[in-house]
Parts: C-alpha cells; structure tokens; sequence
DNA sequence: CCGGGCATAGTATAATTGTACTATTTTTAT
DNA sequence: ATAAAAATAGTACAATTATACTATGCCCGG
C-alpha cells in the first residue's frame, strides 16, 4: 500500500492544526506540512511536491482559487483537495473546469476525507455528492436557460479590489473618491462583477465575497 | 492537578473531530464531547455537566448566543469559551455582559487554547488581545460618542426572521408579501435592525447575519 | 395596572443602487 | 501585430434602500 505526502492550508490556526493532528492518525498518510496560506503552500511545494494538497477556499493573503491555479501550472502531478464552508455552487463548478480532484464541505466526516485523499491520490478525483449536485444544477440551468450559460466567475484584480471596499461598506462615491475613478467606472465594475457571478444586488455581492474567501 | 471535562459544539463536522483529537492530547482534559449544535450541546449539558463548554458563535439551528444564554441560565457553573471566526466586537462586548468566560479567534495557537480551558476553568475568566480590544474600543466609542451609548445587539426574533430573509436577497416588497406584512412595516424592522446592529446599509446587515452565524 | 418593548403601519424625501446602453484607451495573450 | 479582454468614462432612468418621523394595539413583567 502506497503511503501518502499530505500538506494543507488554512488561515484558521485552530482548525488547521487539529487537522493536522486527524491526517497523522490516517493509516497511509506518512507526512503532513501546513501553511496558513495560499502562498505559504506553494512555498512549501516547491521546495517538496506532496502527493495531496488540502486547500481551504476561504483565504486572506491568496485566496483558494488563485492558490489552486498556481498549483495546477506549476506542479499538474500534485492533487488537490478543495475544502469550502458553503457549497457555493458558482466556483465550485469553475473550480472543476481548472482540474481540481474534490470538494468537500467543513462538515464532513473525517473518514470521507480519508477516502478522498486516497481516492484522489489514485483514482485522480473523488465523486461526491457536494459534486453530483454542482453538476445537475448546472445541467439544469443550461437547459432551463437560467442565468444564460453560465459566465465564468472569474473577477480581474480590480474588479476584486472594488468587490473588498464594498464589502467594507463604502459607496460607489466613495470608492470612486478613493481608487480616483469616475464612479461611472465603479458603478460599471460593479454591474460587470454582478453580471459574472450571476446575483443582482449588494446582497448577493456580500455573500460571494464571503464564500469565495474575498473578504472574511 | 486537577482535570476537566471539556464539551464542544460546532457545526463542522471535520473541525468538531479533529478539535476533539486535539483537545484529548491536552495533559488536563480528561473528557471530551462533542455537538454539533447548540441544541444538542445543551442535550449533553443536561445529561452530565462538564467543566467547560467551547461554543462556536457561527451555528445553524441554535447560534452560540442562544445556546451561551440557555448554558448560563440553567448550568451556571458551567464555563464557556467562544470560538468565532471573526473578531466582530459588537456581539462579543454583548455577550460580555451575559458572562461568558472567553473569547478566542479560530486563528488561535493551540497552545492558547489550552491556556485558556485552564484559566477559565480555574480563574473564571480568560484575558486575551481580542477581549482587551473590545474592551478599549467599547470606552472609546463612548467617550467620543459615536453610536449612542451601544444599542444592544439583542435582534428579536422577528427582525432575525426579516434579516435572513434579507440575506437570501429578497427585497422588502417581496418581503412584505412573504410575511404578509406592509412593505413599511418590513422597512421599519430593516431599519430598527441596522439602528441595533450599528450599521447604515445592506452590507453591513448581511456581514452581521454571516458573523452572528444567523445565516452561513 | 402601567410602562416599555415589540409588531404593526403610515407619510415623505433623499440617497444609493440597479439596468441598459455606448465608447475610448490600455493591457494581454496568441 | 492583432484580436480579445480589461479598465476607463459617459448618459439616462427605474427601482430600491436609507433617513426621519408619527401612531396604534399588544403583551409582558414589575
């Protein structure tokens, strides 16, 4: 039996450090690093490339999604395990789109992670149910001409920097005042961020950024 | 040395577990339970009362508010640390006032964790960075006035019913027609909310909803 | 039985957000 | 080098939210 390297990360200290306690007490689990970030991961795999990395979508520094993009460029052999809060559906799916092997939800059990990591590890991905759902709502969606064919969400950096102040309750005056653009200019990034994720108000504008690890 | 029971609720799975294998490796803890609600927790509570009870503030069916006011008002000798996952001082102040014994950021050491199960369970109370900020901040914002002597964060159930609602992005019309209500009345439970919360605009109610664990 | 908080509902106005476009320049990727 | 994507800025109008009040009936605790 194949014995597995494990790293993982996650900002929130507590959690991660427990988990690092559960993945030793994995049978083929032989080693385990940790990092609080996305960017202190990719450290750490640079220098050794494990087997499996845990990566956390909810993030400051570099959130999950950019994380797992460098890792997929720069190191394809190595399979990642998405952990998420919420089943936020929209990323998820553009997150499997990427080549990410599995999602789990903060609220599984540890012996469905176990399997996910061997089954990743071997298999290449792990089918859940989180995943089966993603999947058939998109189909559902695309059929059902909802949200119309799905526009990637994949906010620019400045559309991400608008979506930071508005969650730090400025208005589009302010933020204009601030970043010295037009607030025509913000009013449009906001409507195009809108647009991408498919939600039509600041609510939905909140929620994203809180399940996409934007803000926290 | 004298050794403690300590219970745990929190509504993720994974982290709930992999804190307990934490806190068993801990020299003075000698039982370790775990919930994952505040319904159950109290289930637990009332069945064999443990040292110290270590709450997430972020719960569905009964949040850590809810559940810290029941454990106090029927188990008082029960300790209660708070774990939240983001250092929003309104509630935190608030539940200072109901006698929880400690508050700790999910992004905490170990190793205060540890400290502060023996120094609740012992001394009563556990002072860290996070509680002193409140605390300064509380005084400062008095001194200079700013939000009128702090307006207790008590939502009734009714405004908790409007908020969630506002969090799955529903307007106040349909909001009204939902609860069957005048549009002006729902706008007024909006208002009455934001005026108790501390905050001026949308953003601002869904990221209490996210923090306060009424919505996840 | 009385005050206070709560839920209800109203009026009126200001401010902000949401929708729907066009258009120019800059940056990026092939 | 060129096409696509991103960032910039604009106009105009509709819809919603935010602010600021008044007012009434209900229920609960002292």
């Amino acid at each position: 039996m194949r014995k597995f390297k494990v790293y993982i990360a996650d900002d929130h200290t507590l959690f991660r450090k427990a988990m690092v306690n559960l993945l030793r007490s994995f049978d083929r689990v032989e080693e385990v690093k940790d990092a609080e970030n996305g960017k202190d991961l990719l450290a750490l795999i640079k220098y050794d490339v494990p087997d499996v990395a845990i990566v956390d979508l909810q993030m400051p520094v570099m959130d999950g999604a950019e994380t797992c993009e460098q890792i997929i460029k720069k190191h394809p052999e190595v399979k990642i395990i998405i952990l998420t809060m919420h089943d936020s559906h929209k990323y998820i799916l553009h997150m499997m789109e990427m080549g990410v092997h599995a999602f789990l939800l903060k609220n599984t059990e540890p012996t469905e992670l176990e399997k996910a990591i061997y089954s990743v590890a071997e298999k290449d991905f792990y089918h859940n149910d989180l995943v089966a759902s993603v999947l058939r709502k998109n189909i559902t969606e695309r059929k059902t001409g909802q949200r119309p064919h799905f526009k990637h969400a994949e906010i620019t950096d400045r559309e991400k920097e608008i979506l930071i102040l508005i969650c730090r309750e400025l208005t589009i005056r302010e933020i204009g005042y601030k970043l010295s653009l037009s607030e025509n200019t913000v009013r449009n990034h906001r409507v195009n961020i809108m647009e991408k994720i498919g939600v039509n108000n600041t609510v939905g504008l909140v929620k994203y950024a809180y399940d996409a690890g934007i803000v926290s």
